[in-house]
DNA sequence: GTATTACATCGACAGACGTGATTGTTATTG
DNA sequence: CAATAACAATCACGTCTGTCGATGTAATAC
């Protein structure tokens, strides 16, 4: 519900002079928006999204294979939005022989999830 | 931590088989996966975040004249930015003589914050 | 009325994005 | 060895993105 502070009345100003001076301020600094901003981009596609949520609540490694027949994207757009999410530091990859099996990197989505809260 | 949980050892297929059958499914259905990925791609640029930042810790409504000093960019660019968001169901504005005032729209990142948790 | 302020919209640009077909790489089977 | 499987990398494509300058719009001050 918005909430009419009335801090600082506004008024029109003479030439030259700002409206008013700035009286809020960002709590959390650049570095930490980047890093942030970086992750929430990455799950800003729906296919990524649902990717990390399976390998999520696996909570172990999944193989490609399985997540192949998922989703209604060829097996090369899937292997870029894993792509995506591994540059992104959201998870993780492993190769055993032919397979490879991919993992949320823990506490990745921590920062991004408290900043929510 | 990875867990290898040997559900299906994996072992080469005959052509035209399947290497295994999915042992895993997302539990975001396509409906909800659209709507967090909307959220999070509108959070997935810095300076986006720190604008939702800046509106979440004022709880009330802030006048985008004091917006546009706090960040690096123009301020056609700023609106574009707060017109991303509002398209994205996280902001809403308030007109009020001369001056727009932007708040965030309560609840609007609760279905992303609670899936993260 | 004119001038000025606050903000949005438009036009243009380089770069990134999501997608698939094709090709490449690596490992296993026979 | 050759053939095949699983996955990644490359190329191409249309679309979207972030940015700014210029312009438009509405309201206030004079």
């Amino acid at each position: 519900m918005p909430v009419d502070l009335e801090l600082t009345p506004k008024t029109k100003r003479p030439a030259g002079e700002r409206c008013c001076e700035p009286i809020v301020y960002p709590e959390v600094d650049r570095a930490q928006a980047l890093r942030m901003a970086e992750v929430a981009k990455a799950l800003g596609d729906p296919i990524r999204l649902q990717l990390v949520d399976v390998l999520r609540k696996h909570a172990g490694e999944v193989c490609v294979c399985e997540l192949v027949p998922l989703f209604d994207i060829s097996q090369p757009t899937l292997s870029h939005h894993l792509n995506k999410l591994r540059t992104a530091g959201i998870v993780n990859s492993e190769r055993r022989g032919l397979w490879a099996y991919y993992y949320v990197i823990p506490d990745a989505l921590h920062e991004l999830s408290a900043w929510l809260t």
